[in-house]
DNA sequence: ATGTAC
């Protein structure tokens, strides 16, 4: 079966290079530009033939630049794929939400420590016992804060801005966040009650599925002198947070769904797939769902700082008598699920593109006006979290990724096998185990979303990430390895 | 991903 599938994904592709497969722009009628998918031969065996048909339907909306493209974690999503990226003329080109994801601002940070290994091994399970009691996980779990609609508005406006005037957070966090914490342009009278009424009790949770906090340590470096820049060091303490808008973001991506499925009919525009709908970027239809969505991509990183810093209250309470100040900075927050409005180079001129990454990161060069100061003369640190259980990646963005993918590289180790044949197939306490015998804890609310979440049903992570390190997007600096797990 | 179906 598997030879078959092989067969016929080879007989539509052309091999650009080991890590690059072209769709060619006459694999369906109507594509504007050709595809790209950026992936090595072994992931190009398990990749969803179905995938290929999503990266061609995209190359058919007007407007697109250079290439539709797939990261190597690329699978099936809603319209686009996941690790899809698509970059669209300023002007005649189109704004999508299925380009973005429902999960607007999916994303992950670091945090560094000044913890060994060592200092916390001995004291692991009743750090995640605090930590799993501290931030509130789940499908629709409520937060320990309550928003007035006045602060709501503020997240959507000001972003981790807003936290950090309130005293939850440090300065130096804004700098650290992906467009600092804080998207211009966002519009609260865009989101609706219905989206209000749902982000307003979530602030601060985690969520369920994929998202979640782990305590890692850093087992190997690679790249000394962007480690360094990064403050990371092998043996090192530091944990991640991966989550994003919660019930806002989604309710604001399904109302200007559509709003959006409607202006594809009055704009005419010829869409391959349902899934695709969208309008002209400059149209009011497209800027209404712009606005919005950056007020749900302002409100994931204020979700993720409210995390981090409560998270930061726990390792005081645990470890600060003893070793004083932790040093625990945020070392980088980046987003997976956005659109933006960027320059890039496109045939020799500088343009102005909405620059849609879908399970994609920004990865931007040493360099590049958007990167904080302490890391101009690295690159961007891209930060690449594993599955359950398997190792993340920590990468600085390269100038291959201005050239090839318009500053962008892969977000994670992508889907394998559904959520469904997951919970039909293994069992949670299983994997639960599994893991306590490799020294990893997992606390979770329920068994089978560990089930739905291990490690089988991902792609290896060190296999995608070698894709965009061998490409020269972004390179490795640093792996970390799960100690702890805290999911929804 | 998601008050996992209004």
């Amino acid at each position: 079966m598997s030879d078959e599938n092989e067969t016929s994904i080879l007989d539509i592709l052309t091999k650009v290079n080991d890590n690059t497969w072209e769709v060619p722009g006459n694999y369906k009628p109507g594509m504007n530009v050709p595809g790209r998918i950026f992936v090595s031969k072994p992931l190009l065996d398990i990749l969803e033939p179905e995938t290929i048909d999503q990266v061609a339907n995209v190359a058919s909306l007007p407007g697109i630049q250079k290439y539709s493209m797939a990261m190597p974690d690329a699978h099936l999503g809603y319209g686009f794929s996941i690790g899809g990226v698509a970059a669209f003329d300023k002007e005649k080109g189109v704004i999508s939400p299925g380009g973005v994801g429902f999960d607007i601002n999916c994303g992950v940070r670091l945090i560094r420590s000044n913890l060994m290994e060592d200092d916390v091994r001995p004291r692991l399970a009743d750090l995640l016992d605090s930590l799993f009691e501290a931030i509130p996980s789940g499908v629709g779990s409520k937060s320990r804060m309550r928003l007035t609609d006045e602060e709501l508005d503020d997240v959507f406006i000001h972003g981790v801005n807003w936290a950090v005037k309130n005293g939850y957070g440090m300065k130096g966090d804004l700098s650290h966040c992906e467009s600092n914490g804080m998207m211009p342009g966002a519009d609260p009278s865009k989101v609706s009650i219905k989206a209000r009424k749902r982000g307003r009790p979530q602030i601060g949770t985690l969520g369920s599925g994929n998202h979640f906090l782990e305590v890692q340590y850093v087992d190997k470096v690679y790249d000394e002198e962007a480690a360094k820049a990064f403050g990371l060091k092998e043996g090192q303490i530091t944990f991640m947070i991966h989550c994003g808008s919660r019930g806002a973001g989604h309710q604001i991506c399904t109302d200007h769904l559509q709003k959006l499925t409607q202006a594809s009919k009055k704009y005419k525009i010829p869409l391959p797939d349902k899934q695709l709908a969208c309008a002209p970027a400059s149209s009011e239809e497209a800027q209404d769902y712009f606005k919005a969505m950056v007020c749900a991509a302002n409100y994931a990183w204020v979700n993720r700082q409210m995390i981090m810093h409560w998270a930061r209250e726990v390792f005081d309470e645990f470890f600060k008598a003893q070793h004083g100040d932790l040093g625990l900075d945020l070392v980088y927050d980046v987003a997976h699920n956005v659109a933006k409005l960027e320059k890039h180079m496109i045939d020799g001129e500088e343009k102005e593109v909405y620059v849609h990454r879908k399970g994609a990161t920004r990865a931007f060069p040493a360099g590049h006006p958007e990167i904080p100061e302490d890391y101009k003369n690295i690159g961007q640190p891209v930060i690449i979290p594993g599955s359950m259980g398997t190792a993340s990646y920590v990468l600085k963005g390269c100038p291959a990724a201005m050239e090839l993918t318009f500053g962008s590289a892969c977000h994670g180790a992508g889907r394998v096998m559904s959520r469904s044949s997951a919970k039909k197939e293994l069992r949670g306490e299983e994997i639960q185990n599994e893991l306590k015998s490799q020294g990893i804890i997992v606390r979770a609310t329920q068994p089978s979303l560990i089930a739905e979440e291990a490690p089988e049903v991902y792609k290896s992570s060190s296999d995608v990430v070698d894709v965009v390190h061998n490409l020269g997007i972004a390179t490795k600096v640093a792996r970390v390895l799960p100690m702890g797990v805290v999911k929804g």
